[in-house]
DNA sequence: CTGAAAGCGCTTACAG
DNA sequence: CTGAAAGCGCTTACAG
């Protein structure tokens, strides 16, 4: 069944250098137990590189029990841009330590077909999603390893969600209001930012924000916000999920003739590379989770091992102050 | 070294249903050269399920001789939401099929720590890059599997430079600029996109257009821009190297107070879900590549299983006209 | 219809 | 210092 070109083993390695298999791999991975003579170390190692000698994965991995793959689980259907920058960081952090990270994105549907878990068996899982959730939970267990939390709990949402408030209120008394997507997929952090913003109403004696739920098309999204301020007088502060409904919103209000900040306050979340292009430049908020990183790649490599982890400090949360509110 | 719960193998479910592994496996892949009676059968699956076996897919691997997985190579920093998009469907398609579709972003960093390969072993390979660039060739030759080439050829990018230039020489005669990203992980494929502009002028016997490099800060974007339009009187026609460098063009040309499109015309790429929330609203364009994905699917297929594969058609390139151009 | 056996490629005690 | 051997978990000829 298999043309083309066989594969070479270590056995071929062994016998083009005269040794043993064993030697190969003991030279191979710096075996710090044995001492090869510096000769055969070169010979072995020569012959390796000539023949584009590499180790099966799958053999290793069979032998020592457990891979060094790390799976992130992102049960959304898109990546939000903040989230990919931390990804990004993760993996090139684990690359260091002779780790791969792996992301499945919008599990939901994959968990339905074939178990893409079937092809992938990662030593360690980092989990994004609402590990609560029963179809998720089911999906992480099957895989039968160390589930990790990714940066993107409960407690973190909210706070953001309080810190727009507070910001908003800061700059002048305003009616809250909080901008969600429309997306499904993500539901489960918009309800925790949205209680976050609803906290900061009830700290500042504010009456609780109404949601403002931002249609996908731009016309949609003009009329639903000409409803929206029709209700009540301004000023507004607009909470809104993220970046991306932020220009939804801040492209509603421009249709509307309404002038930003004044009537209207707009505050996004996650600094997408975009923000500072927007019109006007969109004030917005973003964790930076370096030393949350830190720990997370920490408790990375222990659960690889089967240790215990540890707590991980939360993420700091950075402001941008630019022109939108 | 191994802590915790041992692995659930076949043995186990064997053991547990009183048949031998052969058997086990057998009924768990459905070989239809056997005939287990039904109530063997019956039993088999109830103690795996009840066990919550699954098998261990290095072993699997190591067995067949290759893996179910494909392996997208994406040599950017980041990934265009066009391509994004593109990638999460050839995932789904794959899926249905038993692949899992893995990717390797940014490829030029990681292949030079450790090799990224030795945690992965694909059965082929997509690549989206410049396969001409030696460390792009080195890396993918590593994995001695089969190289498909994403949608993403040098013609296809030229193509959509020149309709570009079509499209805003047919609203009205105008300099035309090309607008590059200054970030470097891409000029393999801003220079296509750029030979099409040019292209395109020469086609319609313009003269060839200039190289406008956006800065990517919006005060660095609007001297960059003042500096430009100083040089030759308008009307101007931009084409963009994508939606992400048209939102700091719009940015610029509205900070410098030009008119658009009546002073300078914008045209984008990819259709990104925030280009009809720009302001003024984001003509653009995109790839829809759906016979080209079912041309590359099948493709994926047959080099999986070692047979040779087909051209892969063009994408259709669709124009979404909005407000900028 | 079922089971014992071989073998995929690797690493690592173990014997020499 | 080096090599023969065992064994990781799986599938699949092969023998019965």
């Amino acid at each position: 069944m298999d043309k083309g070109q066989q594969r070479i083993t270590s056995n071929d390695v062994a016998k083009a250098s005269g040794v043993s298999r064993a030697t190969v791999s003991y030279v191979l991975n710096n075996d710090p137990r044995q001492s090869i003579p510096e000769e055969t170390r070169k010979r072995v190692i020569r012959e390796a590189e000539k023949l584009g000698y590499r180790p099966f994965t799958p053999a290793r991995v069979l032998r020592a029990g457990h891979s060094q793959i790390v799976l992130a689980v992102l049960p959304f259907e898109q990546v939000d841009p903040g989230l990919a920058l931390g990804l990004k960081e993760l993996e090139t952090r684990l690359v260091e330590y002779g780790f791969t990270l792996i992301s499945y994105v919008g599990v939901q549907q994959l968990a339905s077909k074939i178990h893409p878990s079937a092809n992938v068996t990662p030593s360690v899982i980092v989990s994004y999603g609402n590990e609560k959730d029963p179809a998720i939970a089911s999906f992480l267990q099957q895989f039968q390893v160390p589930v990790l939390s990714g940066m993107n709990n409960q407690a973190m949402q909210q706070l953001s969600g309080k810190t727009q408030v507070d910001y908003l209120v800061k700059q002048s008394q305003r009616h809250i209001v909080f901008a969600a997507p429309e997306r499904q997929d993500v539901q489960f952090v918009v309800q925790a930012r949205l209680n976050g913003v609803r906290q900061g109403c009830t700290g500042h004696g504010l009456p609780s924000a109404p949601v403002f739920v931002v249609p996908a098309s731009r016309p949609a999204a003009r009329a639903a916000i000409q409803n929206l301020l029709s209700h009540q007088p301004g000023p507004y502060g607009i909470c809104c999920y993220n970046d991306e409904v932020a220009f939804a919103v801040l492209a509603a209000l421009t249709d509307e003739g309404i002038s930003i900040p004044k009537e209207a306050a707009v505050i996004g979340f996650d600094n997408i590379p975009l923000a500072q292009f927007s019109i006007p430049a969109l004030t917005t908020m973003y964790f930076d989770g370096q030393q949350s990183l830190d720990a997370l790649v920490e408790n990375i490599l222990s659960a690889s091992r089967g240790e215990a982890t540890r707590q991980v400090p939360q993420p700091s949360l950075k402001l941008i102050v630019r022109d939108s509110a």
